[in-house]
This record gives C-alpha cells, sequence and structure tokens, in this order.
DNA sequence: ATGAAAGAAGTTGCTTTGTGTACG
DNA sequence: GCGTACACTTTGCAACTTCTTTCA
C-alpha cells in the first residue's frame, strides 16, 4: 500500500514529502550532525543539494555514499519547493533564515515569533507520529521502520518543542489518543490565522470518498423517512380541527372555487384565498426556532466531541407537540410551513409538503464547518430558551450577534467567518468586549438562510399544474425560481427536492426549482455517482404510488420540459460531465467525437491571435457523439475484434512498457490506435476440430469472457478438470480468464480448462470420481479419529479402574464406584482429564479395543 | 465576485503468463 | 536430480483529478 495522503501535509506545503523522504533525510541529519543544532541541520541540507547532481551519476563509489545519496536528493528537494510555495503564502514573506526559525522554537508560544515557514519542515514528526498511530506503516519496508524507531528515540522530545503548528496538533488530535495538553495554549495564538488554515488542501482517500457516498445516501433515506412522517402528521384530524377555525369563511370560499367558473376564474379564485389564508399565517405564525438547514462535514474531531445543539434549535417533536405547535402557533419555520400544510389540506386543497433536503454532501469540495474555537464559557442552558423567555440573541455574549444589527438584509453572524453556525454553540474567549448596553429581551433574529427547506406545493386543478407557495419565508405564490439559493449559501443547498402528497407518495421535482439542474445540481445528488441513477430510482420507488396518474405524467413533461429549456453552459467548467453537452477539452484520452457537428459556442479564455480583451470561442458538441475508443487489444479482452479494414478513429501516444532504451522509443514514434465499438465485432477463436483445442503460445486459451469459448468446446470450471484431463489423455487447454497484478509481474489466471463438447461428461464422471474418493478418504480419516479416541477412553478407564483397586493405608477401599465395563455414556470430566495429555497413551497397547 | 488558466500535488489506471529455496 | 510446496514479490509511469493561486 503507498503511503496514503491522508497523514502527509497538504496545500501549503504542497511538495511531494514522502514520509520516508522526510524521516530519512532527519535521521541521516541527525546521524550525521549530532550536534543537533539547527544550524547545523541546515549546513546538512546545503550539503544535501550540493551534492545531489552526483547521485545519479555516481555508479557505486561505495555502499555508504549511494546510501546517502539517495536520502539527500529527497530532503534538498522538500527544502527547495517549500520555500518556493512559500513566497506564494498569504503575505508571509520568506525573510528569516531557517536556522532563525528553528531557534525560537521552544515551549514559550509567541505568535509573532511564529515562523510560518518552517511549518512544514515542524511537521516532520507530526506526520510520523500520525502514520504511526493510525498503523498506516504495517507494510512499511524494515529500513524505514528503523529510521522511524530512530528518529523516536533520538528527536521526538526536540520536535515537539521545536515549535507550534496548529496543523499539526490537529492531525495529531484526530490520530492519537496522546496528550493534548498544549492545545488550548495555542488555538488562542492561532486565532488570528484562523482564516488560512481552512485553505489547507484536503485530501480524502478512497475509503473516506466511499464513506461519505455511504454517509450521504443514508442521509438522504434519513431525511425522507423525516419528511415522509411530518407529511402524515399533516393529516392529523386533531390538527386540521384545532387549524381550520382560523379560516376566514370568505377564504375558505376562495380556495374551494366552485366548479361552475372559468378555468382563469378557479385559479384566480385559489389563489386568492392562499393569498389570504398565507397572510393570516404570516402573522399567526411565530418563528421561535430554529428549523433544517445545510449539514456540513465536520473538519476535526473537537465538532463531534464538543458537539451540543444550538440552543434555539427545534427540540424532537413528536406527533403530540405537533398537535399542541398547532395551537400554541409557534416553532421553527420548517413547523410553520408543516402546520400551514396541515392547514390547507383542512380546507381540502391539495396540497404536497416539499423539503429540499439537505443532506451532507458527498462530494469531496464545498464549505465543511469550520475548525471548532475552544469553548471557554458554557452555552446558554435550554431553560431560558422556551418560548416566551426566548434566548437572548442580541446580547453581547450571544452567538447570533449580528453586526451591529445593522447588516446587510442578510444578517451575517459576528463570527460568520469562524464558520458554519454550528461553531456559534461554541463560545471565543471574551477579549475585552466593551460593555453594551443591557440586551434588549423578546428580539430574536435568528439567522437562516433567506430561502426556505420547507414549502407547499399546491395543486392548480384547472391547469392539473403544481405550484409553490411559501408565506413564511420568500413569501412568494408560484414563483418556483424564488426557491434555489446561491451556491455560496453556506445554510441551505438545494439539491433534492421532494414533494410528498397527502396519501404519502413523494416525487422528485428538484427540476422544477433548479436553475442550473444538468449544470450544477446534479453534479451533487447521488445520480453523478455510477449507479446512482439506479439508487436514487430505486429509493424513491419506496414512495411512489405504484402507478403513473394522469397529473404524474403531465408533471413529469413539465419537469423534463424545464430541464429541456435549461440554457448552454456560460462557462467552461460547468460543461464538464454535462449530461447533454461535451467540450473537446474534456475528453478523456480514450474519448472520441463521432460527430463533429457543434450545438454552439462558449467563451472560453482569452483570445492571444486576436485583439486583446477578446475571449475565445470553443465549440460546444453533444454528449451523446462523445464515444468511448479502445485500443484493438483492449476490445481483445472484451472479447472483441477490430472489423478488417477499420481505420483508427483515434492515435495516442503509447505508453512505454518498459524501460526500452531511449533510441528504440524515439524511432518509435507511432501511437496506439483506438477503435469505437462499431468498428469491432464479436470476436471468434478457432473452432475446436477432431477433439483437438487450439491454443496460444502459452500453451492456453484467453477466455475473458464466455464469447471467446471455441466453436464446439466448453469451458468446464472445476479446479480438478486439468487432472481429469490429463487422466483421460483428452486435449484441453487451460483457460486464461485474466491477470492477477501482485508485485512487479502480472500473473495469468487459470481458472478451469477448455475441452471439446463431447468430452464434457466423461470429464464430469472423473470429476465426480474425483470427488467420491475425496469424501471417501476424509469418511476414513474420520473413522480413525474417532476410534482412536475410542481407544484412549478405554484405556484411560481401565488405568482409572486399576488405581481404584489400590489399597491406600487407612483408606477404605472403595467399592463398585466404577463400571467394570466400558460405559456407553462418557463422563465429560472424564473425557478432559484423558484429553489434556494426548499423547501419553498414543503407543500404549496396555488394553482396550485396538483398530486395525 | 467570478471564472479561466496555470501549476502543483495527489490519485487512478494501466500494466498483462515468477522466482528462489527447502525438502522429500 | 527431480518434483512439490511455499514464501516472497508488492512497479512505475502517465493520465487524470483536485486544489490553489493569479489574473482579468
Amino acid at each position: 500500500m503507498p503511503p496514503k495522503s491522508r497523514d502527509r501535509r497538504k496545500g501549503q506545503n504542497g511538495p511531494d514529502i514522502s514520509t520516508e523522504e522526510i524521516i530519512g533525510s532527519i535521521g541521516f541529519v541527525d546521524l550525521e550532525d549530532t550536534s543537533d543544532s539547527p544550524a547545523g541541520r541546515m549546513r546538512t541540507r546545503r550539503r544535501a543539494s550540493a551534492r545531489q547532481p552526483t547521485t545519479r551519476r555516481a555508479p557505486i563509489p561505495d555502499v555508504y555514499q549511494d546510501m546517502l545519496a539517495e536520502v539527500l536528493p529527497a530532503q534538498s528537494d522538500v527544502f527547495e519547493r517549500l520555500l518556493k510555495r512559500r513566497k506564494t503564502g498569504k503575505g508571509k514573506e520568506v525573510t528569516s533564515s531557517p536556522a532563525h526559525s528553528t531557534e525560537n522554537g521552544d515551549e514559550e508560544v509567541d505568535a509573532e515569533d511564529e515562523d510560518v515557514q518552517f511549518e512544514d519542515v515542524l511537521d516532520i514528526p507530526e506526520i510520523k507520529a500520525s502514520r504511526n498511530a493510525s498503523g498506516s506503516d504495517d507494510d512499511e519496508p524494515e529500513a524505514k521502520q528503523q529510521q522511524t524507531a530512530y528518529r523516536d528515540s533520538e528527536g521526538d522530545d526536540d520536535s515537539a518543542e521545536e515549535g507550534f503548528d496548529w496543523d499539526a496538533l490537529q492531525s495529531r488530535s484526530r490520530f492519537q489518543d496522546g496528550p493534548k495538553d498544549l492545545e488550548l495554549t495555542l488555538i488562542k495564538k492561532t486565532l488570528p490565522d484562523q482564516k488560512t488554515l481552512p485553505s489547507r488542501r484536503k485530501v480524502t482517500t478512497q475509503a473516506e470518498k466511499n464513506l461519505r457516498l455511504e454517509i450521504h445516501r443514508m442521509h438522504l433515506l434519513c431525511l425522507l423517512a423525516h419528511v415522509n412522517i411530518r407529511n402524515s402528521w399533516c393529516n392529523d384530524a386533531e390538527v386540521h380541527a384545532a387549524l381550520k377555525p382560523m379560516i376566514s369563511k370568505k377564504a375558505l370560499a376562495y380556495l374551494r372555487p366552485k366548479s361552475d367558473l372559468s378555468q382563469f376564474g378557479r385559479i384566480e379564485s385559489l389563489k386568492r384565498g392562499l393569498e389570504q389564508v398565507g397572510n393570516m399565517w404570516k402573522i399567526q405564525y411565530k418563528i421561535t426556532k430554529r428549523g433544517l438547514r445545510r449539514s456540513l462535514w465536520a473538519e476535526d474531531e473537537e465538532h463531534i466531541q464538543n458537539y451540543e445543539l444550538p440552543a434555539d434549535a427545534e427540540p424532537a417533536t413528536e406527533r403530540s407537540d405537533f398537535r399542541t405547535a398547532a395551537k400554541t402557533l409557534n416553532g421553527s419555520r420548517d413547523l410553520g410551513i408543516q402546520l400551514f400544510c396541515a392547514l390547507l389540506r383542512s380546507a381540502g386543497v391539495e396540497t404536497r409538503l416539499t423539503c429540499s433536503l439537505q443532506p451532507l454532501t458527498f462530494a469531496g469540495s464545498g464549505p465543511s464547518m469550520p475548525r471548532s474555537a475552544p469553548r471557554v464559557t458554557k452555552v446558554p442552558s435550554p431553560e431560558s430558551s422556551n418560548e416566551e423567555d426566548a434566548i437572548d440573541l442580541h446580547g453581547s455574549s450571544s452567538p447570533f450577534r449580528s453586526n451591529g444589527g445593522q447588516g446587510p438584509a442578510v444578517p451575517i453572524p459576528a463570527r460568520r467567518r469562524l464558520g458554519h453556525p454550528h461553531a456559534a454553540a461554541y463560545h471565543l474567549p471574551d477579549m475585552a468586549a466593551p460593555p453594551r448596553a443591557p440586551p434588549k429581551p423578546k428580539t430574536k433574529p435568528i439567522y437562516e438562510s433567506p430561502y426556505p427547506v420547507y414549502w407547499v406545493e399546491v395543486l392548480d386543478e384547472a391547469h392539473q399544474k403544481w405550484f409553490p407557495v411559501d408565506p413564511l419565508v420568500t413569501d412568494t405564490m408560484s414563483k418556483p425560481r424564488a426557491f434555489e439559493p446561491p451556491a455560496a449559501d453556506r445554510e441551505n443547498n438545494m439539491s433534492y427536492v421532494v414533494a410528498f402528497e397527502e396519501d404519502g407518495c413523494a416525487r422528485d421535482v428538484t427540476r422544477r426549482y433548479a436553475k442550473t439542474y444538468n449544470a450544477k445540481t446534479r453534479k451533487n445528488r447521488v445520480e453523478s455517482i455510477k449507479g446512482g441513477e439506479k439508487w436514487w430510482r430505486r429509493t424513491m420507488r419506496a414512495y411512489s404510488r405504484g402507478w403513473q396518474s394522469d397529473l404524474d405524467q403531465i408533471e413529469d413533461t413539465e419537469l423534463s420540459q424545464a430541464e429541456a429549456r435549461e440554457p448552454m453552459p456560460k462557462n467552461v467548467a460547468d460543461f464538464k460531465d454535462h449530461p447533454y453537452y461535451a467540450l473537446e477539452r474534456h475528453l478523456k484520452r480514450n474519448e472520441i467525437l463521432t460527430s463533429t457537428r457543434e450545438v454552439g459556442k462558449v467563451a472560453a479564455g482569452k483570445d492571444t491571435s486576436g485583439p486583446p480583451g477578446r475571449k475565445k470561442l470553443e465549440s460546444i458538441y453533444r454528449r451523446r457523439d462523445v464515444k468511448i475508443a479502445k485500443s484493438a487489444d483492449a476490445w481483445y479482452r472484451l472479447g472483441r475484434e477490430v472489423k478488417i479494414g477499420e481505420q483508427p478513429v483515434k492515435v495516442v501516444p503509447a505508453r512505454r512498457t518498459n524501460d526500452e532504451d531511449i533510441g528504440d522509443d524515439a524511432e518509435e514514434g507511432a501511437g496506439t490506435n483506438l477503435y469505437t465499438e462499431d468498428q469491432t465485432a464479436l470476436y471468434e477463436s478457432p473452432p475446436i476440430v477432431n477433439g483437438r483445442v487450439p491454443k496460444n503460445s502459452f500453451g492456453n486459451l484467453d477466455i475473458y469472457v464466455p464469447s471467446m469459448v471455441p466453436k464446439g468446446g466448453v469451458h468446464i470450471h472445476y479446479p480438478e478438470a486439468s487432472r481429469a484431463a490429463r487422466l483421460l489423455g483428452i486435449d484441453y487447454a487451460d483457460a486464461l480468464t485474466g491477470f492477477e497484478f501482485r508485485g512487479r509481474h502480472g500473473t495469468a489466471i487459470l481458472k478451469g480448462i477448455v475441452v471439446a463438447t463431447e468430452y464434457y461428461e466423461g470429464i464430469e464422471a472423473v470429476i465426480q470420481g474425483f470427488r467420491d474418493e475425496e469424501a471417501r478418504a476424509q469418511e476414513e480419516m474420520r473413522t480413525i479419529t474417532v476410534l482412536k479416541f475410542w481407544k484412549r477412553f478405554l484405556v484411560s478407564l481401565r488405568i482409572k479402574e486399576r488405581i481404584d483397586t489400590y489399597d491406600i493405608e487407612g483408606e477404605d477401599p472403595p467399592v463398585g464406584d466404577l463400571p467394570s465395563q466400558p460405559h456407553k455414556d462418557i463422563p465429560d470430566e472424564e473425557d478432559e482429564v484423558i484429553q489434556s495429555d494426548d499423547s501419553r497413551y498414543e503407543d500404549d497397547y496396555g488394553g482396550g479395543f485396538i483398530p486395525e
């Protein structure tokens, strides 16, 4: 297993530092320069880079030199590139010498003295530590482990003192449970640098990606179940009874337009009714709690360990709470919409509870929760935050205090730059905040996204269409475009919008609301992953009504049209993985355009040839014209053969298979020819004639796919088949089904044999014979084993019997406490005693039953 | 503010038919 | 000397992806 990037430092330190290289370097430094002074280290490093060029050329001056040389390039390399990267860092000039920076690495932490330049170097022990802790070096070569061990004994202490690295601490805390006593001190110091920290490149391993995908799916299922439950509550009779009286008679009349009205009249009436009810609801319902919001990944353990729901989060409710809320009319805006849905349903309006699910993303990119700040003060106690005495969100200690209260339309919490409002549950140490006027009670601006998570869809029966209604957040009706938050909204992200109908059926209506479904939204959905479409279809099937109603069909058409109306992306990036469009620049090595008919142009970058400032235009093609091309060899491995006379559709530079000499390579020049599937036909291997199986030069037969079995032949998969064929003297070929790549070489995987069809039964019979024989042998073995046990048992009984007859002075001889004959019921303890020493009676023919 | 380009670093995929030694 | 079992082998390159920085 190659060293996993998880444990490497990333981003700012960028260069390709393998742990072994680093540890090796340090090991070397320590070995040679025992003074261990920073200056000494530097000298060593310079020497290292100076020597670097010679390392490759010198054949073998002596072994030791060679070993050194191997270590040194990496070291100098690390250092050189480090400096290069640093230069581009945020305002941190590389001014001080490395030697200087190591000097101030001691326990006294001073933010001013902190030399970021050396962060990476100082990270080194951390890398090692985390690797050790995570056990990822299990399969490291021994030499490397030795170096690690050396480092452990020599330099761990001073490495800890060498400097302080927030990142390193993070990684340490993640991977090992060692002491973290320095953390609190450090955090204070590094707080001003918080902004630079999240920019560190984070890398997810494949396993982590898979895990994220799994969690994404699981989260989706949970959210669907959640909405499903809420939707069923919206049908609650008790809730209906509580809410229905709130609708005025007039509004009720509007909501139920008479069927003799014109199509237009009916929809107008419905809308007017909704408007009235919506206005009423807006006034009556109080938003006192926080609703659902976008889920973000926690970057560090701290978050998970210290996580607490914000004080104003809506507690998990039950149906009884829902009924109560229908009377008290306050709670989160989500609950408000759910009750609004119930209200409309109570009035007989066909209403869907619609939710924009906010699952954890599976994509590697995207915002995540910020690193947690230390918790110094306690969060406001929950009892202070009941509905009447709502938490003080304006107080100086409030995490929700906005920038002086005069921020933009969207109030940004003061600590916004520190990240997600989840972090708002954590209180920064109060850094000499000026005393403020006593907080005004009863004002509770909960910062939430200006876009809703829940809204309703109402059926326009006249047009057989669903339209969105949201009285609480956007205060809109029939404006589907008003619901999608911008990509920068950390609180709300639209990726799946699901609408639940009264009967519990749900439909995915994302395309009605997402403006760039294909270009952007889809990339956040499970459908963009292989097999994801099927998964989502299956998931939603659980909420389908089993058949397509007319209304469903109309809606499907509408959604497809909405998707089709989606304009072409305006930027190059959105064309990547677009389901309908493709750019030539994004074609993979083995992809080709079967038609060069362009469907548009996109401006991309500058046109260097034309006048300055003009954009270059790039052709857009249809995705369906993009085909996969493969080499003749690759097709052969799929059981296909390039048809005679076909010309390659593309030629790609050939890969160098092994270290051929350069000259040979240069004259070669030619690339690999690629063909599309249309240019190939099913491969037919030479038929079997007179029982003779054709073989390749290795004496076997390629059976990558079943269709490659030659005519007149059969592939027998049993592993004993070749032995059977040999026994029968039948001509056969081992079936090569693939390769296994272990180590340097691929090893052929042979599975079964290919023989002429007429021998199939014969081979089967012989194999059956083998199996019978095998079974018989096993049975015999078993019999022998059992008899052995019997023998041992009987011998033991005899011994016991004899011992029991011994007269012991002062004791009455035991009378008749032993069966004189072996008994069928074997006492357990006897058995144990005997088995405790297997070999003792092995060759004792003292009596009993001896097999054969 | 946004997106393109460039560059860097990390990941993925292709590779495609063993070898040496001990022991019976 | 031969056959068999078993331990050891655990690439390296290029394409591709992702992220950062810079610039317009």
